[in-house]
RNA sequence: GGGCCAGUAGCUCAGGUGGUUAGAGCGCACGCCUGAUAAGCGUGAGGUCCGAGGUUCAACUCCUCGCUGGCCCA
């Protein structure tokens, strides 16, 4: 402890000196740490006692924030991966005399590193060390840093004038900075500057984006976190890129899951209960609800660093948006694309309201239903009996009342059966269902007389089982249709056809023009006029049914199943699917333009769009607008009470005025209740009704699908705005929105045609180009989902691990469009790992050692006098630039995430830095400064190409590098095609690499340490000439821990030539006998590979004839021959001489020692700067070994003293024996300070 | 029941116009380094590329039929 303290009163003496002899000293320090630098010193001791200094000083002042600063400084060091970059300032008696001071008192503090108080740091160093003090210190206030910027002029230089001074400090990124502390930082100060602002006044060309607006009544989830992540990052993208980038929320406020929340709320369930309570009390609550958790959504937003416009947003149930809404409906109209029509619904009797799909979904039960067979008369067209009677299977009798048609399948075959020995009509069935409906031993019973198709079976007609009802006039009934929906999975193949009480039976009758029979009122009842049935319960009704059915001779068998159901979750009431009055778009005559604009959607991934979406619409089926609910836009229908033929689609505001004869009111909503209030006279000439607004509301997805234009209030204003603003560059929503918001946007666009600007058939309108993305799941692979209890609250995540590691999880972890399992652990993997490593490179090397006196300036050397290192990393930084770019233009953003993160850990980190380390411990060396402008560079391009991913802790370091914003940042440097990119270098270095890691195994085969440097690498690269990969050989070198590396020439007697066959090339040439083909090629003798390489003409036989062998025929892979030790790769082949002479022996012992005892000075606990005793013990080898590597040694190890007393010290504190070279040697260390 | 996606190392994922040696990270084992240190680096082990047929000189890749999981629709 004592030593250090002294070191520390030398330091202070030489600072109290004065300017010229801190110069002066501070050269002599510096000097020291270049001489350090010898081949031999291969280790560091890096001294960080905090506690230690503060005492020594006894001017601690822990508590002092600034204290916990690290500030590490270096004298005398001497890193090993410092010493195998060339210095010029390498001078071996430097590091001796280093040594040999090392002995001095003022030894004691050489290797002396600490953190202390920054006041006292500035008090005790001079020189160099000022220039630390002021890291970090921004906060300290002025009087602070203009005394330390005067101790620096004084400590740097008489030479320097005071402008030139390097004062750029960069700032560190504390280890213990906690991400989410760093985020809300950085949220405080882009609010600060209103940087959203900024970012949106800059821009001339527009990339559109239009936001899905989200729900407002449900909380946000962690899946939202992903999709707007995706926004985010494209929308940032394309603003870095010089776009405007528009970025207006919304918000989706209509709909029934907010009418089932109130009502939840409430305590009330269907629409009986809405009446009573009031709608307009009810709409009241549904439109406050909305909000409930708006705060939370806007919070979340920001906090993951989504920009979103919300000064502005569009709101949908807003007067000027549901007047938009309006105009679109009764453009739409006035087109004859808005109609009446009827659609089948699930429908709950008891609650007298139809259910949405969801609703549905909820209530499944399994029941026990009736299952029955008819068997029907066949007739001819006439009606005449054909003697044949038809098998028909359903398990709702009570619809066979409605029934008008039998539908059979088009290609499926159909058989005629005859009951043996009786005299029975034949019956007719699918052939897949024989067995089924007559037993597995039919063939006992019944003999096949004829087979049918079902268009055969189309051309006769049938009797109804029941005829209770009349046809209406002008209708086919009684018919057999074909229909691709029939199938032979169960029933008959033979499907009996009630249009008003099922999907397929209702679009089929309108193929068909079928009657349409719905004897059943709201509360699921038969009128009192039916025979039998006459005011019974549908349901109810089954059993009188069938026993009229087996009274008429029509019944075959008549059983029970048990299948699954849907019930109301309200009341659990068995479901109707019903036939309702509805409007409609009827977007199928206008289908075939919606799948011309799709094609030309670029969809990622396109399956989406070619596939779900694609089928999708090839399937369409016209748009059922009408919802008989409360909360939502109302449709803008009146009708005439006289004549229902009568109607009129209101477009706006101004025309409800015009037709009521009167203003609106200052407060006029639209909703209900207030707007069906609103009539007026007839319409039609002549007529003396009273038109009224239809009752119901419409689907809230046409809300949604229609923020395109009602999010400007079009065409009412902003006209020249849309022109603009439309369509959409880009949007992005989950998979779930397939049918959802990107059908009802596009089905909307297609349908208002020429309506809206830009919106030809000929584009790709609504959007040009879509990212979908899928599930977010919880760690198992299970859905999220309230009920399971497994979903993942972003308000958890976030903070722990922050918003830019969590964004970054979510994009790198796998392609947006496949699910991905949501496991922290995997964030922490991912992201974690790759952020650590950034914030290594930018602190642990760059900012803390620029801080020395770095900064960027004209004497930084140009890019083209640089190591060739440098010029690799550039060329790699420019290439990786390219890459992003071109991903994130292609909205591939995994692709672009993982270039990105593997460059900076691999290239960057793992290499660039880890070879380089020693050229950033000066900053005014050409060498260093190339060094550090090289890195300076690398970190401002990887900032700015992470901040569409990460933008927080991107902008930090970007505004540490560069004062400014990386957000106001362009994205890409000003560069031309493919300059700075230097393909030829990059992959010769890929080659040092390859052979790097060759190398490696090699050494590992016969277990040489890297320590233990060897003679020479023998090597051979294909596809390089020697020269070329000349000039990064040093480096090859000094990471193999070899002297020399050489290029073994075709001749070599080093190696054996062997043949690879390309089967690629051979297959061409000779097909079936490729397998041949390449034996021969592979049969070739090592000379006569040689002989081809030189360019001699060489066959090969192939079934007797003799083929010339051509160069792609082979790749010729070198073998060694002799003692090296060789791994080969793809034709890469690094061979080590494994010689070790008695002097790289005795070189790589000095290293061994030194690194056990290191190891021993650390298992004893030994503070790093204890000055310790070696007292070894070994034979003739030892001793040779430490005569030679005394001094390197005990530099390396703070030894004092070495001994070789060939026993032990009688005291010590550490002791082990260990075998050095095959000798046993003793090791014993003693504490001596 | 229909459509789409996925199935590759213990885990999470790449990849491939068909070419004989299928990759990465994490984890694991072993080792290095100790001046990025609550860091850093290397080497290694680990695979029936979901299964079965087929096409082909050659299939993890193409085709057919299945299986498992997910999503959407009915």
């Amino acid at each position: 402890m004592r030593h250090t303290a002294s070191a520390l009163e030398c330091r202070r003496d030489h600072a109290d000196r004065g300017p010229h002899q801190s110069a002066r000293h501070e050269s002599i320090d510096r000097r020291e740490r270049r001489g350090a630098r010898s081949a031999l010193s291969g280790h560091v001791c890096a001294v960080r006692r905090i506690a230690a200094c503060a005492r020594a000083r006894g001017r601690a002042r822990a508590e002092d924030r600034a204290a916990r600063r690290r500030v590490r400084c270096d004298h005398g060091a001497c890193a090993r991966d410092a010493c195998r970059v060339p210095h010029a300032a390498h001078d071996r008696r430097g590091c001796r005399g280093d040594v040999d001071g090392a002995r001095s008192d003022r030894g004691g503090a050489r290797r002396h590193a600490c953190a202390r108080p920054l006041d006292h740091d500035r008090s005790v160093f001079a020189g160099l060390a000022q220039a630390r003090d002021t890291r970090g210190n921004r906060r300290n206030g002025g009087a602070r840093r203009a005394a330390t910027h005067r101790a620096r002029a004084r400590c740097i230089g008489a030479s320097m004038t005071a402008s030139e001074v390097p004062t750029k400090q960069y700032a560190l990124l504390a280890p213990d900075l906690e991400a989410d502390k760093l985020e809300t930082d950085m949220l405080a100060r882009w609010e600060a500057e209103d940087l959203v602002t900024q970012t949106l006044a800059r821009g001339d060309e527009e990339f559109v984006f239009f936001e899905g607006p989200p729900t407002a009544n449900g909380r946000p989830g962690i899946h939202h976190v992903f999709a707007r992540t995706i926004k985010d990052l494209f929308c940032r993208h394309r603003a870095m890129k010089g776009y405007h980038v528009g970025r207006k929320a919304g918000w989706d406020t209509h709909g029934l899951p907010v009418e089932i929340e109130i009502e939840k709320q409430l305590g009330i369930s269907g629409k009986r209960d809405i009446e009573a309570l009031g709608v307009e009390a009810f709409n009241m609550l549904c439109r406050e609800s909305v909000w409930k958790y708006k705060g939370e959504w806007e919070q979340l937003s920001a906090r993951i660093g989504y920009w979103l416009d919300y000064s502005d947003p569009y709101i949908t149930y807003s007067n000027d948006y549901i007047e938009s809404v309006w105009w679109s409906l009764a453009t739409l109209y006035k087109s004859k694309l808005l109609v009446r029509g009827h659609k089948i619904l699930p429908y709950c009797p008891r609650c007298e309201t139809t259910l949405s799909s969801h609703e549905v979904a909820q209530g499944y039960q399994d029941v026990e239903d009736p299952s029955i067979y008819l068997t029907l008369e066949l007739t001819t067209p006439e009606g005449v009996p054909t003697g044949a009677r038809i098998l028909v299977w359903t398990t709702t009798p009570w619809t066979l009342v409605s029934n008008v048609a039998l539908a059979v399948h088009p290609t499926l075959p159909y058989v005629e059966l005859k009951r043996r020995e009786r005299d029975d009509p034949t019956v007719i069935l699918a052939e897949a269902r024989v067995r089924a409906v007559l037993g597995e031993d039919f063939a006992d019973r019944w003999d096949v007389v004829r087979a049918w198709t079902g268009p055969d079976l189309s051309e006769l007609r049938y009797r109804r089982p029941l005829d209770w009802l009349p046809y209406p006039a002008g209708t086919a009934h009684e018919v057999i249709v074909v229909e691709d929906f029939v199938s032979a999975d169960d029933g008959t193949g033979v499907v009996h056809m009630a249009p008003a009480f099922g999907a397929d039976d209702y679009q089929a009758g309108k193929r068909h023009n079928l009657a349409f029979l719905q004897p059943v009122n709201g509360r699921g009842e038969f009128p009192a006029s039916l025979p039998v049935v006459g005011g019974q319960h549908v349901k109810k009704a089954d059993p009188a049914i069938t026993v009229v059915l087996e009274e008429r001779g029509v019944l075959w068998k008549a059983g029970t199943l048990i299948h699954s159901y849907p019930h109301c979750w309200r009341c659990g009431t068995p479901l109707l699917y019903y036939a309702r009055g509805s409007w409609f778009v009827s977007t199928t005559s206008f289908k075939n333009r919606m799948m011309a604009r799709n094609a030309r959607v670029n969809w990622n991934p396109p399956e989406v769009g070619a596939g779900r979406f694609g089928e999708w619409l090839e399937n369409n089926v016209d748009w059922a607008l009408s919802r008989d609910r409360y909360w939502g836009t109302p449709l803008p229908i009146w009708v005439c009470e006289s004549d229902a033929a009568h109607a009129v689609a209101i477009g706006s505001y101004a025309e409800l005025a015009e037709r009521t004869g009167k203003a609106l009111p200052a407060d006029f909503d639209p909703h209900k209740p207030f707007i069906d209030a609103y009539t007026f006279a007839c319409t039609e000439k002549g007529c003396a009704g009273t038109m009224k607004r239809v009752p119901e509301v419409i689907d809230t997805w046409y809300d949604s699908g229609s923020m395109p234009f009602a999010q400007w209030h079009y065409p009412f204003e902003n006209r020249a705005m849309l022109e603009k603003r439309y369509p959409a560059g880009f949007i992005a929503e989950g998979v779930d929105q397939t049918r959802g918001w990107f059908y009802s946007l596009l089905a909307i666009a297609t349908g208002l045609g020429d309506d809206l600007p830009n919106n030809g058939d000929d584009q790709a309108a609504p959007y040009r180009a879509v990212v979908v993305n899928d599930m977010v799941l919880d760690d198992k692979g299970a859905k999220m989902s309230k009920h399971i209890g497994n979903v993942v609250s972003p308000w958890e995540v976030v903070p722990r691990h922050g918003a830019d590691a969590v964004r970054l999880f979510l994009i790198a972890s796998s392609q947006v469009w496949v699910p991905r399992r949501f496991d922290e652990s995997m964030i922490r993997e991912l992201a974690g790992r790759f952020f650590l490593t950034l914030k290594n490179v930018y602190s642990g090397i760059f900012a803390q050692y620029a801080n020395f006196g770095w900064s960027p300036s004209d004497a930084d050397p140009a890019p083209a006098d640089r190591p060739v290192v440098d010029r690799w990393m550039l060329s790699r930084l420019a290439t990786v630039e390219r890459e992003i770019d071109e991903r994130l233009q292609g909205f591939d953003a995994t692709a672009a995430a993982r270039t990105l993160m593997d460059f900076v850990v691999d290239d960057v980190s793992n290499w660039y830095v880890r070879l380089n380390r020693g050229r950033f411990y000066d900053v005014d060396t050409a060498d260093s400064r190339a060094a550090f402008a090289t890195l300076h560079e690398v970190l401002l391009v990887v900032t700015r190409l992470l901040a569409p991913f990460a933008p927080f802790v991107s902008d930090w370091i970007h505004r540490e590098l560069t004062g400014t914003s990386v957000h106001l940042a362009p994205f890409r440097r000003a560069l031309g095609t493919n300059e700075g990119e230097n393909e030829v270098l990059e992959r010769a270095m890929s080659r040092v690499r390859t052979l790097a890691k060759l190398g490696r195994a090699a050494r590992e085969e016969k277990e040489i340490k890297v320590r233990q440097p060897l003679s020479r690498l023998v090597c051979v690269v294909p596809d390089f000439k020697a020269g070329e990969l000349a000039q990064l050989l040093p480096l090859l070198a000094s990471e193999l821990n070899v002297k020399t590396v050489e290029f073994a020439d075709s001749g070599s007697a080093l190696a054996t030539l062997v043949g690879k066959a390309n089967f690629r090339s051979l297959g061409k040439r000779f097909g079936k006998r490729t397998p041949e083909a390449a034996k021969a090629v592979e049969a070739l003798a090592s000379d006569e590979l040689l002989a081809f390489e030189r360019g001699d003409t060489v066959n090969v036989t192939v079934d007797g004839e003799a083929f010339p062998l051509l160069a792609e025929d082979v790749t010729i892979v070198r073998h060694a021959s002799g003692s090296l030790l060789v791994r080969e790769e793809n034709g890469l082949f690094a061979a080590l001489d494994p010689t070790i002479t008695p002097e790289l022996r005795r070189e790589g012992a000095a290293r061994e020692l030194v690194s056990k005892i290191q190891q021993m000075r650390k298992a004893a606990r030994f503070a790093v700067s204890d000055r310790v005793r070696v007292d070894l013990g070994g034979g003739p080898e030892l001793a040779a070994v430490v005569k030679e590597y005394e001094s390197y040694i005990a530099g390396e190890v703070l030894a004092n003293e070495i001994t070789l007393a060939g026993g032990l010290a009688e005291t010590h504190d550490a002791v082990q024996t260990i075998v050095l070279d095959a000798e046993t040697v003793r090791i014993a260390l003693t504490r001596v300070n």
